[in-house]
DNA sequence: AATTCCAGAGAACAGTTGTTAACTGCATGG
DNA sequence: CCATGCAGTTAACAACTGTTCTCTGGAATT
């Protein structure tokens, strides 16, 4: 992989990337399944066929969109499952790491939020691979916590999905009050973190 | 309120009803931000200025989407935290509950998990106040439980809130696997029901 | 029976869309 | 230095969009 490119792959990774960011703007206020070719090159100041040297549909971009949006939360997840200390001080921690994700990439957040079960299928789909993968990481980590001994392999993966899904839900509020007076976000995160909580208690008691 | 409509307000209501089937049935393979009015009339086979005589615009429609697709889901919930047997019980019969609405509304449970976070506002705080208020009312049958006791009312709400949002997110899962083998459907029940449960005992020792 | 009302039809509008083809100019590799 | 490759341009297409205005037939009201 040599990572010197030519003047002209570079260039073209430029408006590629030009492509991807206005694209993720424009989607603030629409889905994608709406989300035309034209307008994407018009936000870039580029003819409308440039947009088929790099991508085969708005679809096609989408599907580059998980892989940028995820990419960028996958870094934060392996934080989060590494992270030591007792249970409630790494709720905290990961509360808060959440609440950092989404205010420095609102519109990653927002994407995969709303395109999750939107109304494109491929989309969908890739966004499933990857969470999936995701919840393969997490459930990576619990083997090794020693609250998860005595645990079978189904129970973990459940627990893991569990993780993700309120993972996203917690990140999905945050957006919500983003513009939103302090107060408020505190709020917010003051109920995922009990919510946390409360699954990291039924957690402990699992084995009852 | 008479419930005898003339013949005028009957066929009116009735093309209505056929508008909002019909965009119902457009929006399993799209999003409400892509829908075009057009697109619904020639569903229905009505001209396109007869959709003003209904609606201001598609998201409008989507409003009253919104009020037909959780009004079916309320007399569920009802059902469901009204229930009666002990913790298992109870959770078997909500999974059971859940399976058979999406079984039985496929294209409602659809739209409201795509639109709950999709591309237009107003739809968006529609789901929001009703599930708000479903929350409201898990919140209220909460209270009756003797497992609630010394409960305060904010973490009351946020384990309602948690109720909601897990019941949606099983909704979901259900209807991904709606036309795979039985074998796969019972595996997300399966899961649903543990996730639910472990969510249970969390509640159970919650003032540990 | 005469009048009003109004759900829906019809036609036309300016503007938008995705996709095609043939082009231009410049970085690249021989 | 010259030939090739290829990112981006230009022009044109048929098809589609939301919205307006005018009209019509039949139910509702008097």
């Amino acid at each position: 992989m040599s990572h010197t490119l030519g003047l002209r792959q570079a260039q073209k990774q430029k408006t590629r990337q030009a492509l991807l960011d206005a694209a993720l703007g424009l989607l603030e206020e629409q889905s994608l399944s709406s989300l035309g070719l034209r307008e994407v090159t018009r936000a870039v100041g580029v003819a409308p066929t440039a947009f088929y040297r790099h991508f085969r549909s708005t679809a096609d971009l989408g599907v580059a969109l998980v892989e940028e949006a995820l990419g960028s939360l996958h870094p934060m997840i392996r934080t989060i499952v590494s992270s030591s200390g007792d249970s409630d001080q790494r709720i905290e921690r990961a509360v808060g790491l959440i609440a950092q994700h989404v205010a420095t990439h609102p519109a990653h957040v927002r994407f995969i939020a709303r395109e999750r079960h939107g109304g494109v299928q491929s989309v969908r789909e890739a966004i499933q691979d990857q969470l999936a993968r995701f919840a393969e990481e997490v459930k990576a980590a619990l083997v090794k916590d020693p609250v998860s001994a005595g645990w079978n392999d189904d129970d973990l993966l459940m627990l893991a999905d569990l993780y993700v899904d309120q993972m996203l839900m917690t990140a999905s509020l945050f957006l919500d009050v983003l513009e939103a007076p302090e107060e408020e976000r505190r709020r917010v995160a003051h109920v995922a973190t009990r919510q946390m909580r409360l699954i990291s208690i039924g957690r402990e008691h699992w084995l009852d």
